[in-house]
Parts: structure tokens; C-alpha cells; sequence
DNA sequence: CCGAAATCTTGCGGACCCCGCACTTTTCCC
DNA sequence: GGGAAAAGTGCGGGGTCCGCAAGATTTCGG
């Protein structure tokens, strides 16, 4: 299952981790235009040319990290044994993914998202990653289901939706104020998408 | 309620469609990476740096477009009778904007949705707007359904699930080979979505 | 173990983008 | 009509990103 990856593979993951990682820090530290390819390479210690060997700009730098989050994401429903409904698939990779053992997120991460969908330059390659991530989930979901993501809306519409979902529940987690737990707001979100978003009883 | 509005904002709008319509234009013609911000500037008649004051990249510029689309739709379930469900509006709306008449979409529309769902410098952009708009949206549900976007995701939800439904089923048509018409298909979306996705049954 | 082939890194040069600033032109409104 | 407010313009510069052509490193067959 797992390769054993050669020396130059190794070296070649360590450093687009290295930039990428680079990359949020630095920018979450002193803001993203105070930081140049320049100062992201060097902390890499690799040259300013190499850092757009492996990425194509410092928005998608930034926000790689949010797309491998996403892409386990998808591995983790992947894995889930197909007894279990769709949904069920979904809410539980996605409550392990998002607050396993209801532990709270870490703070690395929760300041990464922060970043990412407060600087208009990177919301943008923050969304485009989204899109690209529910492609992914949905052909998992078309492959569970036995649906064609080309012709079925179904599964694109699953995944988007899961993405609408935990988009929306992140966002809200993000500006509570006093802080709340994460988990249950995905639950909840999750649970009202499934439920065709029936409309709240006026109080 | 319409105001006015002076020879200098007239001219200021019709300076900033030109550009966008220009930027659109263009690129679909030739292809995003061979228009210059000069060429735009020139072809709508000002000058470079003038194109900077309204728009903050060519990307904005052309996306302009969907942007001003979508808050037409939010207009439009601004509009609707509040007797209806929230859904039954969403519905109507978006018929309505998206194949009114049962008509045939006008093909500059589709040109140009084409060329923000491929180039990928223009994807981010155009979810960006599509998340602007969003936000719209979910603003007017809530003050239909009176829920707060503050607090409740019911609004949010429920705009990201359109965005999400609207999407897919455009994405679907664009790719559609033979071409299907577009109205059934957003039909189709909003409807699996309001019945809370559920699993189709394999045929 | 070796040397050719494949791959990665790097420096250079250049086209382009975007913006701040100061200046000119146009529009507004009394 | 004339001064204030706002829009358009030219210039300059810091940055980004990429193609290209060496140079350095890893891989792999013999």
C-alpha cells in the first residue's frame, strides 16, 4: 500500500512541506503582504526560483495545507465500511476530521483558516481548493453509490453540500463570541443539510 | 426608489461596464494570458491606470459579470411573496434568472461561464464572487425567516446550498454533450437538495 | 562501482501587474 | 461662473511569475 519512496521523492516532499509551511507562518505572524517569495524561500532554504517549482503563487503556497486537510477528508469516507448510509459515512469522517475526541482543533490550524478566509487574496485559492477537494469527494461518493459523477447530479451535490456544510460551521465556529465547540456545530450543520434544510420554527 | 443618479455616476458605470464587458470579451476571443490590463484599458477607452481604479486585478474585472448576475437573483427572492416557502422562491428565482422563458441562456452569458470555470486563474476569482453573493442571499433569507446570520446557520446554509445546487447543475449543462436544457437541471438540483439528498436507489 | 540519463535546483532576464503619488481634467453645486 | 470634490492620467517602483539554459544530484542499467 505504502511505497517506500526514494531519497529524491523524500527530499522533494520535505520541501514543498518546508515552503508551504513557511509560508503560513510567516504570513500568519506579520501579515501576508509583509511577506515576500523571497523571505518564504529563504526560511525553506531553497532560492526564490524554486519556490515557484513547486508552487504557482503564495495564495496556493498558503492554502495547500487546507487542500491535503480535505483530501483526507475524503480518505477517511473512503474507509468508512459501506454498511453505513452516506451521511453517516460523511458525519463521522468528518467529526474525526474536524474535532477528533472532541478535542479542540489545534491552534495552528484554527489560525491558518483564519488567515485564509480574512485576506481577500486568499480566499479565492482558499475557495478554488474547496472546489477541487469536493471533485475528489464526489467521486468517492459516486463510487460508493454506484453513481456517475459525470451524468448523476447526486454526488456532486453531496459533496458540495458537505462543503457548504463545514464551511458554514467553520465560519461560525471562527466568529463565536464566547468560543464554542466546533464538533457539534458541524453535527448540526451536516444533520439540517441531510434533513433538506426544513425552515426553523419562528420562536 | 430608482434614483437619478448624475452625469458623473452614469459615467462612472458605464465606464466600469465597458471595462469589465471589454475584459470579457477579449480574453474569450484570445484567451486570458494574451490580454494585457493595457488592452482592456485601451479598448474600453481609458487609460491603464484608470482600469486599477475599478478593478484590483483583471480576474475582478471579468467576474464582475457573475457577481452582478448573482445579486440580481438575491433581488429576486427579495421579491417574492413571502407567503411562499423559502424554497418554493429560491426556485422561481433562479428559474427565472437562469433560463427565463424556458429560453435558451444568450451565449456571451455562456462564454463567459465557460472561461471562469476553466481558467484557473479565474476560478478563484469566481467562486470568491460566488461566496460574496452568497452572503447576500443568506442575509435576505434570514430577514425572510427571521433567523440571524449571526447566529443561525439555517440562513447560510441554505445560500450555500443554492450556491452549490446552481453550480453543479451549470457545470452539468456546460459539459452536457448533446446539450441538455438548462432549466430542468436547476430544477433537479434545488429539488434534491430540499429533499435532503437522499440516496438514489441503484438502478 | 561507474557513467549516462533523468530530474531538480538555480541565476538571469524580462514581461507584466498593481499601487502610491502628484498632477490635470471634469463634474457638481451654490 | 467659480471654487470644491471627484475622476482620470502619467510616472515610478516593488513584486510576482515564468522561460531558458547551465550546473548539481539522484537514479539505474550494466
Amino acid at each position: 500500500m505504502e511505497e517506500p519512496l526514494g531519497l529524491r521523492e523524500r527530499k522533494k516532499l520535505e520541501t514543498r512541506q518546508a515552503l508551504s509551511w513557511a509560508a503560513l507562518r510567516l504570513a500568519v505572524e506579520r501579515g501576508l503582504e509583509n511577506v515576500l517569495v523571497e523571505d518564504i524561500a529563504a526560511s525553506a532554504g531553497v532560492s526564490p526560483r524554486t519556490f515557484n517549482n513547486y508552487f504557482s503563487s503564495k495564495a496556493e503556497a498558503i492554502t495547500s495545507r487546507h487542500l491535503d486537510r480535505g483530501r483526507e477528508l475524503t480518505e477517511q469516507v473512503r474507509r468508512r465500511p459501506g454498511t453505513e448510509s452516506v451521511w453517516e459515512s460523511i458525519l463521522e469522517a468528518a467529526l474525526a476530521q474536524y474535532s477528533p475526541n472532541d478535542r479542540v482543533p489545534d491552534p495552528e490550524w484554527t489560525a491558518g483558516v483564519r488567515l485564509m478566509t480574512s485576506e481577500p487574496t486568499l480566499i479565492g485559492e482558499f475557495l478554488r481548493a474547496s472546489s477541487v477537494i469536493e471533485r475528489e469527494l464526489a467521486q468517492a461518493i459516486a463510487e460508493r453509490t454506484r453513481t456517475d459523477v459525470a451524468v448523476d447530479l447526486y454526488p456532486r451535490l453531496v459533496a458540495a453540500s458537505v462543503g457548504a456544510a463545514i464551511e458554514v460551521a467553520t465560519d461560525r465556529w471562527l466568529t463565536a463570541d464566547p468560543p464554542i465547540p466546533l464538533g457539534p456545530l458541524v453535527r448540526d450543520a451536516l444533520t439540517q443539510v441531510a434533513a433538506g434544510l426544513p425552515e426553523p420554527s419562528t420562536h
